[in-house]
DNA sequence: TTTTTTAATCAGGTCCCCCTGACTAAAATT
DNA sequence: AATTTTAGTCAGGGGGACCTGATTAAAAAA
């Protein structure tokens, strides 16, 4: 078993990343002057827009299901998106009871801007620490999915699904 | 400089993390019955313990400053606190106007809790794994202050001392 | 065709983070 | 002693993540 001390530094390491991190885009997008508010994590508005740049064009109902919300929760989110000209509603020629959820250009950019602005705070690390971190995070990663996998057998699939599948699209 | 591959590559999974992260726990407290709901992050009420258990017996005043928060919002997170009994109020003796805020018992346990569960995702990691770990955070998180301190240099200090100090009481 | 299922919507709610404005009580100044 | 500053409180508001219940319109089944 590895070094306890060595476990808690990390551990250290990690929340204070979670820590830094979340306010550092808090302060970027207050002072920047930024019209565009949040984060948009994977989380109500941003949870919709990371499922549509993976499977554009998806009905409420579809999203919902993928997403464990419920349909309302769904249209609020997506009408919200709809607000900020994000997605676009229409409804479905085929079956008039579904309305289907197209990113629009502006919510395709926003979904990606998200990731490329990433970078920056990796700069200064060596193709070495890279490919460590890399390898590590994977580990890392997948202990938390099988977390996720004892708490909610059913959900993981969709989840670790769309999250992989959208984040290979963007960095591969 | 770097391989621009390996930097997508060392981002791609700090994002995943970042959203693994953050469903692992919401579904480890949803299912487990757990009363507590909340992860009690950098803001709000969470803002307001992690700053109690690095220095504690602040006034109301003093938090808000510290935290960057209205003095309205500060009271509104402490009266919540000690709704749920994580921390005391009581009037200064010797200045009336006070309100020194300490955390209860409860609330130290809930502070340190929050840490002595991190770990666990990071088993199966080696020891030199977790050093090299260590050390890219520390590079990383580096980065991600001077950014914060890019965009709002009077919040840095304040922040960073809040963090750096807590994360040393808990891990060292 | 009538009934049932399905996709959405509206209404209303809970709880969270955070802010401004108005007002009181107690110190510090003048 | 009268005034001003300071620490808090109350009231009210904006936005966000979610949910349940009731209702409508359209498709699928009986």
């Amino acid at each position: 078993m590895p070094d306890l001390t060595k476990q808690k530094n990390a551990a250290g390491k990690l929340i204070e990343f979670d820590m830094v991190h979340h306010t550092a885009d808090e302060v970027a997008h207050r002072n920047h002057a930024d019209k565009d508010k949040h984060p948009l994590r994977f989380q109500g508005q941003g949870k919709i827009l990371l499922a549509l740049s993976q499977a554009d064009g998806l009905s409420q109902k579809e999203l919902a299901t993928r997403l464990n919300l419920s349909v309302q929760s769904t249209a609020e989110f997506v009408n919200k998106l709809v607000k900020k000209d994000l997605v676009s509603k229409e409804k479905s020629t085929t079956d008039r009871r579904k309305t289907i959820i197209r990113l629009t250009n502006l919510g395709q950019q926003t979904a990606s801007a998200e990731t490329a602005k990433v970078p920056e705070f990796l700069s200064g690390l060596s193709d070495t620490e890279l490919d460590q971190l890399t390898a590590i995070l994977t580990k890392i990663n997948n202990n938390l999915y099988a977390e996720i996998d004892a708490a909610s057998p059913t959900e993981t699939n969709k989840f670790e699904a769309v999250v992989k599948d959208r984040l290979r699209d963007w960095f591969l």
